[in-house]
DNA sequence: CGATTTTGACCGGCGC
DNA sequence: GCGCCGGTCAAAATCG
C-alpha cells in the first residue's frame, strides 16, 4: 500500500505490487458495500457478484436524478401522445427502479444487523463455554473481543471488530492514551512510582499476555499484504538468522490507534511473506480489514472454545468450522500460548506448508535464535479456517461456521493450555 | 507542503 | 556489568 517499490533501499520489501490470493480477495471487499459481503449470503439470496447491487446501488440514485429533468426539457411543446407515452413509461420504470433499489438497499442494512447480531452472539457463547471450562487464561482473548463488540453496538451497524488482542482492558486503554508517549511511558516504567505495590497473579498474568499477535502468513512477491486498513511504516531493522528485513508498521486509521504490525519474509520461503499484528484498534474498522478481523476473531473464539486441539499443526475434522472450510482449502489457522507471547497464526499459503510444525512457532514473533531452547510446539492448537479470508467464499463459509457451532453449543472437548515456560 | 519512508541512534530485556 | 537483540524514535529525505 504505502509501499509501492519506488524506492529500492528496503531489498525484498520494495519488490513489485503483484497482487496476491488475499489481496484479490481484499480487493473485492473493498469493491463491495460491507453488508454484501460480511452479513453472509444466505440471508439476501443475492451474491455479491450480483450487479443488481451494484446498478441499484450506484448507478440508478445519480442518473434518476440527473436525467429525469433533461428529458423533460428537450421536449417541445407540441409532442405528440406517443413520446408523451414513452416518457411516462420511462418514468414508471425509473420509479419502479428506485423502488427496487430502496428495497435492496433494506435488506443489505438487515442482512447486516443480523450478521453483528450473530457475530457478537457467537463471540459470547464462547466466552460462557471458556468461563464453563475454567480457562482463565484464554478467557481473556474472548472477554476482550466481546468489549470491543459491546462498543461497537453503539455505533449501529458499524461493529469496530478487531484483531485478536489478549491484552486486559487496562493495558488497552493505557496504550491507546497516545503512541507517542508510549516511548516515554515504556522508558519511565521503571519508575518506582508507576510501580504496584506488590505483583499480584493477576499483574503476572498480564505480562504474560499484553504481547499477544495474531500471524498471517501469505504467499506473496508483495512488499505488504492488503489488509484494510492504513499504514505507515516506523522502522525496519535485520533480523537475526533472516536476511530479509523486518518492517515495522503502525495503524494511521484513528490518531492514537496502538495497532502495530511486522512484516517480514520467511527466511526459508521467501515467497511468504509474514505478517504480525499486535494491538487492538480504537476504531471502526473498514470492510475489507472487518473481514481479516472477523476471521481472526471467529477462528480464535472457536479454537478457544476447546473443540480443537493438536500439536501438529494439522486440522480436525471434528471441528465444526474446519468442516465447513475444509473442502475449499488446505489454509491452517494456529493458536500458541507459548511464551513470550500467545499468537494466533494464520497460514494462507494455498499449498501445504513447506515448513515443519515447529516453524511456525517462529513466526509467533520469537526470534530464530531461540529456536534452539525448550518451546513448547505441544501447546499448539490448530485447525483449518484461515482460508475463509483467502477463499472469496468466506461470508457464505463463515456463516455456515457459526450456524454449525451455534447448533452444537455445549459440545465441548479437550483443550489444550500447556505453556512451555 | 503535508504525508510517508528511510535510517541511524537509542532503549529495555535478556543471557552470559 | 557487558553485549546482543528486538523494537521504537525522530530527523532527514523523498514523494505526490
Amino acid at each position: 500500500m504505502e509501499e509501492d517499490g519506488r524506492r529500492g533501499r528496503s531489498l525484498e520489501l520494495s519488490g513489485s505490487a503483484a497482487v496476491v490470493d488475499m489481496m484479490d480477495f481484499f480487493a473485492k471487499e473493498r469493491a463491495t458495500p460491507a453488508s454484501t459481503t460480511d452479513h453472509g449470503v444466505p440471508h439476501l439470496g443475492l451474491k455479491k457478484e450480483d450487479p443488481a447491487i451494484n446498478i441499484g446501488f450506484q448507478l440508478f440514485p445519480a442518473t434518476l436524478e440527473r436525467d429525469q429533468p433533461m428529458v423533460q426539457q428537450q421536449l417541445p411543446p407540441d409532442e405528440d401522445n406517443d413520446a408523451k407515452r414513452v416518457l411516462e413509461a420511462m418514468q414508471a420504470e425509473l420509479a419502479r427502479t428506485n423502488e427496487e433499489n430502496q428495497r435492496l438497499k433494506n435488506m443489505l442494512s438487515d442482512a447486516t444487523n443480523n450478521y453483528n447480531a450473530l457475530h457478537v452472539h457467537l463471540i459470547r457463547l464462547m466466552q460462557e463455554r471458556n468461563l464453563i471450562d475454567g480457562n482463565t487464561q484464554f478467557h481473556e482473548i474472548t472477554s476482550e473481543v466481546d468489549e470491543s463488540q459491546e462498543e461497537g453496538d453503539e455505533g449501529g451497524a458499524v461493529v469496530p471488530l478487531q484483531f485478536i488482542d489478549l491484552k486486559p482492558a487496562s493495558v488497552v486503554d493505557e496504550e491507546s492514551h497516545s503512541i507517542k508517549d508510549e516511548g516515554t511511558q515504556r522508558r519511565r516504567s521503571s519508575s518506582p512510582a508507576d510501580l504496584p505495590p506488590s505483583k499480584s497473579s493477576e499483574q503476572e498474568h498480564e505480562a504474560s499476555t499484553r504481547k499477544a499477535r495474531v500471524s498471517v502468513r501469505a504467499r506473496s512477491s508483495a512488499p505488504m499484504i492488503s489488509d484494510g486498513c492504513h499504514w505507515r511504516k516506523y522502522g525496519q531493522k535485520m533480523a537475526k538468522g533472516n536476511p530479509c528485513p523486518r518492517a515495522y508498521y503502525r495503524c494511521t486509521m484513528a490518531a492514537g490507534c496502538p495497532v502495530r504490525k511486522q512484516v517480514q519474509r520467511c527466511a526459508k520461503d521467501r515467497s511468504v511473506l509474514i505478517t504480525n499484528y499486535e494491538g487492538t484498534h480504537n476504531h471502526p474498522l473498514p470492510p475489507a480489514a472487518m473481514a481479516m478481523a472477523s476471521t481472526i476473531s471467529a477462528a480464535a473464539a472457536m479454537l478457544l472454545s476447546g473443540s480443537t486441539t493438536s500439536s501438529e499443526g494439522v486440522t480436525n475434522p471434528s471441528n465444526p468450522l474446519a468442516r465447513a472450510i475444509m473442502p475449499s482449502s488446505s489454509g491452517v489457522v494456529t493458536i500458541s500460548a507459548s511464551a513470550p507471547f500467545p499468537t494466533v497464526t494464520l497460514d494462507l499459503t494455498r499449498t501445504s506448508s513447506p515448513l515443519p510444525a515447529s516453524s511456525s512457532s517462529r513466526v509467533f514473533g520469537q526470534p530464530p535464535h531461540n529456536q534452539s531452547k525448550p518451546q513448547s510446539v505441544a501447546d499448539t492448537v490448530s485447525v483449518a479456517t484461515a482460508a475463509m479470508v483467502a477463499d472469496p467464499n468466506f461470508s457464505a463459509a463463515l456463516a455456515a461456521a457459526i450456524s454449525s457451532i451455534m447448533g452444537r453449543k455445549g459440545d465441548g472437548g479437550t483443550h489444550q493450555t500447556s505453556n512451555s515456560k
